[in-house]
DNA sequence: TGTACATCAGTGAACGCGCGTTCACTGATGTAC
DNA sequence: TGTACATCAGTGAACGCGCGTTCACTGATGTAC
C-alpha cells in the first residue's frame, strides 16, 4: 500500500478547496478542471482518480464550506454553537452583512456566491445548498433559544435578510446602492430581533 | 429598403424575448445561440445581423423583462403606478413571493432566476439589473407614498425580503422548506410594514 | 400597372478553439524478504 | 539493514464534441421607372 492513506484525502480535499474557491469567484461553469488542478498544485489527468466527474465536485465544493471556511467565519464572528447566546444572533448577522464578507470573495458563503449556478445543478448540490441553509437557521435557533413556530419563523426572516441583503448587493453596478440594501438589511433585522425579545 | 423598418426590430424582440426565457430556465452559460434562434424561429447565422455578440444580448434580455413580462406581471397583481395607493404595496410583495411566481419559471423576475449569473456579468449585465431593483424600489416607493429616509429604508427592506427569500427559496431541495421560507419572508414583510402605518 | 433592380434579413456550411474525459505511462512510496 | 517488487497517485498527450463566430449565398421585399 504505498503513499500513507492519508496522502489521498488530504489531495481530495486541496482540490475540493481549490475548486470552492474558483467557483466562488467565476461560477461552476467558468471554472476548468485545468484551473481546479493547477490552484491545487497538479496536473488536469489526476483530477479522476478522486473524482467521477466533474459533476461530483459541484455538491462537496458547496458542503466543504460548512466545516471549513465557514468555521473560521464562525470563530471570528465569536459564534460558539456550544455556549449560544441571545447576543450571539445579531453579532451572526452584523458580521454576514458586514464589508469584509463582502469583499472576501474568496471565504464568502456559498448561498451568496452561487445561488443561480446551484437552483440549476444536480440534486445533490440543492442538497448540500440546503444543508448550509439549515444549519444557518439552525445556529440562529439555537442562539435565541426558544423552542416555538416564533423562533423558527424569525430564523428563516434573518437568514432570508442576510441572504437576501448580499445576494441583491452583489450584483449591484453602484456600489453606494449596494451598501444602502445591506444597512436596510442589517437595520431590519435589528428590527425583527428587537421585536420579540 | 427591403422589408419594413420595423420587421428587424420585431424580429430583435422575438430574440430577446426567446434568450430571456431560455436564460431563466438554464442560465446564461448553459443556452446556446442555436436554442435561442431556433426558439425565435430562426436559425443561426442570422443572430449576428443583430447583435455583435452573445455577451450584448444578456443585458438586453435581462432589462427587457421590466417593459415585457414583468408589465404583465404588475397588471394581473393590480398595481398602477399611476394611481399608486398604500394596499398595493403588499399586493406586490404577496404577488411577488406566490406560489405562482415561484412556479412561473419562464415569466420569473430575472433578480430570482438569475443573481449569480448577473453578479458575474459584464457591466452593462449589472447595470440591466440594478435598474430591474432601483424600479421595484421606485415602485414600493410610489406606493408607500412617504418621501422621507424611512420610506426609502422600508422599499429597500421589502425589495431584499422579495428576492432573498425567492431566491433561496428556489436553491432547495425540499419543496416544504422552500414554502416555509417564503412564508416567513411574507410574514415579516407584513410587520414591516404594518409597523410605520 | 407591371417589371427590373438593389438591398439586406436570413441561411447553413465551415472554422477553430476550449474543455471534459480517457489512457498509456512514470515514478514515488510502503512492504516483503 | 538493504534490495526487489507491487501498487497506485500523478502525468501529459490525445480525443472528440460542442459552441461562438464567420462568410459566401439566397431569396423576400420595397422602390424606381
Amino acid at each position: 500500500m504505498p503513499y500513507s492513506s492519508e496522502h489521498k484525502s488530504q489531495t481530495r480535499a486541496r482540490i475540493v478547496e481549490a475548486a470552492r474557491i474558483l467557483f466562488n469567484h467565476h461560477g461552476f461553469d467558468n471554472v476548468t478542471i485545468d484551473q481546479i488542478m493547477e490552484a491545487a498544485g497538479m496536473t488536469r489527468g489526476g483530477f479522476y482518480n478522486h473524482f467521477k466527474s466533474k459533476q461530483e465536485l459541484y455538491g462537496e465544493a458547496v458542503s466543504s464550506f460548512l466545516m471549513g471556511r465557514g468555521a473560521e467565519w464562525r470563530a471570528d464572528a465569536g459564534v460558539d454553537p456550544r455556549s449560544p447566546s441571545p447576543e450571539m444572533v445579531m453579532q451572526m448577522v452584523k458580521s454576514y452583512l458586514s464589508d469584509e464578507h463582502m469583499g472576501d470573495i474568496d471565504g464568502q458563503c456559498p448561498m451568496i456566491a452561487l445561488p443561480s449556478d446551484v437552483a440549476r445543478a444536480n440534486e445533490s448540490v440543492r442538497e448540500a445548498y440546503q444543508g448550509l441553509l439549515e444549519s444557518m437557521v439552525w445556529l440562529f435557533e439555537q442562539c435565541i433559544g426558544g423552542n416555538d413556530e416564533g423562533t423558527r419563523k424569525q430564523a428563516l426572516t434573518l437568514a432570508a435578510l442576510c441572504v437576501g441583503g448580499m445576494t441583491l448587493a452583489r450584483s449591484m453596478k453602484d456600489s453606494a446602492l449596494a451598501q444602502e440594501i445591506r444597512e436596510a438589511a442589517l437595520e431590519s433585522a435589528n428590527r425583527v430581533w428587537a421585536e420579540e425579545n
